[in-house]
DNA sequence: GCCGATCGTCGAAGCGCTTCAACAATGGGT
DNA sequence: ACCCATTGTTGAAGCGCTTCGACGATCGGC
């Protein structure tokens, strides 16, 4: 292994002054610079990270805890994830991936080993185990989704209720007066989630407001339950559909039943644009962000890490893509 | 901060006592034992990974390459994941998430600092341009999938070819004599992704063999992509289908075709078991075995982390469920 | 032409842990 | 009763890096 004094050597300077060169924590004149790192690049030398974490008391590394939960879309996941790693590499940090299976001693472990620096949660549940492990551990710390109680926390997400409002306020523009919401799977809703419930509120609340009828539904991922679900609802003109595995089920199941898109009934789904485009037609949809939230974490994040306070709840808001699916009553 | 020392004091012994309870590499009474334990669990001490890692030369990280790459199942990579990281935390190492983005100078950024120990690469392609790299930095690694030659690697991955001969040779032997394999997007063959050309190279040879008349078909994972081929191959009464997103196309495209199943033509998917369950009918079908495999990568790393050697390639043998969509030609 | 500031560099201390050599205290074997 | 092994514990060295205080050199102001 080359270290930072072989580096020196080569250079003829003292370590500290790689390590300054490196850091930029001091002034180094341009020529002692340019043959330090002269010497880095034809020795090769890559920093230690332990050695880096334990003398500056910094890893340099965040935490990434990934539910894997069954009723989670993995696509939108992996576009999460994605983003994390990719925005964190930029602020010049790596990820250390948790999933569930350790849940709050996880979190305990990782924080408390010094082993990262902070920790971004995924997927937090109205009532989420790790939250009370995150508060007593100090360790900066932003959440994806909504607790109970946001006092003291980061957290950040898309507008759920916005989003179900911004559904019915586009089907009540095209004229239709009975919309359904077919949603999560029941376990979902039971699980206490927050955004599957905040979408049907946003959806409820909006119809009242705009004399539309409303119905909200759970609904498995399975073309049998969608079927069953839509043959029970033969009057509504607007399907709102938030459950990603049920879209194409829900568009068979409405050619099935003999009812045209968007003639005989308009669809807006909440949901991935590479989902809304693939269907057939192409759905009119509201997206969810999963890039943008990743990226906004981790400026939280890093933000925090520089000591600075952020805003307890940031609600990212949702936009309506207009396709084919949707058209007057 | 709660140090080794800070136990050590607490429990009236010298802080290299502490290091050994720890790691049991020296024998300690009974009574020490139970004194120093105690003492860690009341003052909630956790080693700092970083001085762990700069006195032992050891991380206890692993890094885990994923691809988040255009064509790959994400549930399926998703368990994979999941897979490796329980696995890995039983094994007592953490996992750090690397993504395709930083490619070959990423694997080598995190070797050489001594981050991790060694790498899992998942999605390993014919021509990986991470190979190379990994080569020369002579830490150990896994790979997940087959590169062109695997001299000096430990490679893991299905029997994709023994998957391919095994969907042919359930519809053979219920007396099928024209087969079509609809597969991955022309874009994975074009990038030379082993496992999409072992299937269909599987299929072609136990077909030329059972004297099976065979086509293989790229194709992409839209409806109207699937309805088209479908289309085409009029004739054909045994489909394979490999391409987990173009599963339920292409049984709502059989049905608009008015070909039943599994009366016209028998359906066998190359997916996971959760998709081809889901499916109406259920799916005859071979599961790639996520788990498994991401369990024996890290089997294997470890392993090879404690210095043994390893076998070069390790296929595991592929199995076939019925279910309803299959039966006789 | 002298003094204080500024700039660039250095040496040494120390981060928290593991591990090695060494030593004290036992416990048979003879 | 003596010696040698074994068992249990210790102190100290050192892993590779950052950072602090110090120091020589350069420079502008009077």
């Amino acid at each position: 292994m080359v270290t930072i004094n072989d580096v020196a050597q080569h250079a003829g300077v003292a370590a500290s002054t790689v390590s300054y060169v490196l850091s930029g924590k001091r002034t180094i004149s341009e020529t002692t610079r340019a043959r330090v790192m002269a010497s880095i690049r034809t020795l090769g030398f890559h920093p230690h990270a332990g050695a880096r974490a334990l003398a500056s008391n910094k890893a340099n590394v965040i935490a990434l805890a990934l539910p894997f939960r069954q009723g989670m879309h993995l696509p939108v996941l992996m576009q999460f994830a994605t983003a994390v790693v990719t925005a964190a590499r930029a602020a010049d940090h790596d990820v250390l991936l948790l999933t569930a299976d350790e849940g709050a001693a996880g979190v305990r472990r990782i924080a408390n080993s010094a082993m990262v620096d902070g920790l971004i949660l995924m997927d937090v549940e109205t009532h989420d185990p790790r939250v009370p492990t995150l508060r007593e551990l100090d360790r900066p710390s932003v959440l994806i989704g909504l607790p109970a109680s946001a006092d003291g926390l980061t957290c950040i997400d898309l507008d759920f209720t916005g989003a179900g409002e911004l559904c019915v306020n586009h089907l009540a523009g095209l004229g239709h007066k009975r919309v359904a919401l077919l949603g999560a799977p029941q376990a979902v809703y039971d699980r206490d989630t927050g955004f599957a419930r905040r979408t049907r509120d946003g959806v409820l609340t909006a119809a009242r407001s705009l004399n539309v009828h409303a119905v909200a539904r759970p609904c498995e991922p399975t073309y049998a339950a969608v079927l069953r679900e839509l043959t029970a609802l033969p009057n509504v003109t607007g399907l709102i559909v938030h459950n990603e595995a049920a879209v194409d089920h829900a568009l068979t199941a409405l050619r099935t039943l003999g009812r045209r898109i968007p003639d005989d009934v308009s669809v807006v789904a909440i949901c991935p644009d590479e989902v809304a485009e693939r269907a057939t037609p192409e759905l009119t949809s509201v997206p969810i962000p999963a890039t943008e939230v990743g990226q906004r974490a981790v400026e939280l994040l890093m933000s925090k890490l520089d000591g600075n306070t952020t805003a307890s709840v940031t609600l990212l808001t949702p936009r309506l893509t207009v396709r084919s699916s949707t058209g007057p009553a």
